[in-house]
DNA sequence: TATCAATATAGATAACTTTCTATATAGGTT
DNA sequence: AACCTATATAGAAAGTTATCTATATTGATA
């Protein structure tokens, strides 16, 4: 997850989806937030090549991070804010020293 | 921070940072608490050389992730536990940003 | 069925990271 | 001062990651 986290782009990638309206426009086939962001929108605003994209979605949705789904021809990506919640939570239950010495990572 | 906390060795580091007295063995010249642990005693710990522990707390200083301080001939490392708070609490901050939130826990 | 459009996969290359060995530095001791 | 001990820095080799181009896959459409 951390590792998911690290790399810039997809960091960034991952504010705009949970923010899909405040940075992406509307789609036809799917709703920005309740359906997720298109590879083509995220592709477009990172500037990077298609699959370069792929690539760091993939990742981010190995660390589950994200979930995709598809309709019709699109792979819309939508941010798993449980995951996010529990990553906090867990560095806030280790900065108190909470004597957690779970590993299930 | 995340590229920090992205590596397997960090980690494990920091969190036996926050937990001293449960992974370490009493210190003459400093405590375990109050001062950190030297690097002597972490590289033991994790099996890897000198120099190596040497760079990963030197990434974790430059996260700010960690302090240090010399006493005599020893350094000690010091987990910077308000650091992990900010970004915990960052984290939620951001898993809750947008307004729509299906409650599918 | 052939084609198109959106995304994924494969493979190559460059950049970065991790680790080591060897050596330097800084503080304490004799 | 010379030496010892703990940690840091330098430099090289190996492993990993990010990126690209080219191609495959999958669903929609004419």
């Amino acid at each position: 997850m951390f590792a998911a986290l690290s790399s810039p782009v997809r960091l960034r990638i991952l504010l705009w989806l949970l923010e899909p309206r405040a940075h992406f426009p509307e789609q036809q086939d799917g709703d920005l937030v309740d359906d997720g962001v298109c590879v083509g929108f995220i592709t477009e605003k990172i500037g990077l090549t298609q699959p370069t994209v792929s690539a760091h979605m993939k990742k981010l949705a190995e660390a589950e991070l994200v979930t995709s789904k598809r309709i019709g021809n699109w792979i819309f990506y939508r941010p798993q804010r449980k995951k996010l919640k529990i990553l906090g939570n867990w560095l806030l239950c280790a900065a108190d020293n909470s004597s957690v010495e779970n590993s299930t990572k």
